[in-house]
DNA sequence: CAGTCGCA
DNA sequence: TTGC
């Protein structure tokens, strides 16, 4: 299998836009960035409410932070683990975020925060729902970084039998409208190497979340 | 409270 | 994959 004869499938998945490589220009520029973010609200490992260690570990910027703990999963303003609101979202963030909504039908896209995942090999993201947020008539923008992994993309129930969706450093994927609660996840990052980023997965999920 | 971004 |  190549890649070019898989993105074509998700035209078929209706609400899922995926535009591959639409990022790949901004990827060093991106990861640095990044860096910049964690430097002032470092990567952590939340724990869910049941009690149990997440294995990718997240940080935030904008206005808000997603946050999971024994509470429960919310949006914080303060960063949890300094008191001190979250980095402001970059300006190369919002404009590349917004450029990406707009090429996918949603012109109107203003993010107001950004949730960055890193994964190590062996890291995943169970399916779940993005429903946190106040604001579902805005999609979701999901930009892939550094190590590839496999995407989820399931349906309104959970055992809906997710698509599996090969994502590579620089892939940008829209989800929204009737789509916007879908089921997605991650499978288990495989080892690799990345020429940037080494055996790393970024991922950068744009939300209007307040 | 229900579900569960995890787990068996 | 499904139930907790």
């Amino acid at each position: 299998m190549t890649t070019g004869e898989l993105f074509p499938e998700t035209l078929a998945l209706p609400g899922l836009t995926s535009l591959p490589g639409f990022a790949l220009a901004e990827e060093q520029a991106l990861l640095q960035t990044i860096d910049t973010v964690a430097a002032r609200a470092p990567f952590r490992r939340m724990k869910t409410p049941g009690g149990k260690e997440m294995s990718a570990a997240m940080t935030n910027c904008g206005a808000a932070g997603w946050v999971s703990d024994a509470r429960g999963y919310r949006y914080a303003r303060l960063d949890p683990q300094s008191g001190q609101p979250w980095p402001k979202m970059p300006d190369s963030f919002r404009t590349l975020a917004q450029r990406a909504a707009a090429q996918s039908g949603f012109p109107g896209f203003v993010p107001d925060m950004a949730l960055i995942n890193r994964y190590e090999p062996g890291a995943r993201m169970a399916l779940h729902q993005d429903i946190d947020e106040r604001n579902f008539a805005a999609p979701i923008v999901s930009v892939s970084l550094g190590l590839s992994a496999i995407f989820l993309w399931g349906g309104p129930k959970r055992t809906d039998k997710p698509a599996r969706l090969p994502l590579h450093s620089g892939d940008v994927l829209v989800w929204g409208g009737t789509a916007r609660k879908y089921y997605h996840g991650i499978a288990p990052i495989k080892t690799g190497e990345h020429k940037l980023t080494g055996a790393t997965r970024f991922n950068l999920t744009f939300r209007h979340a307040l």
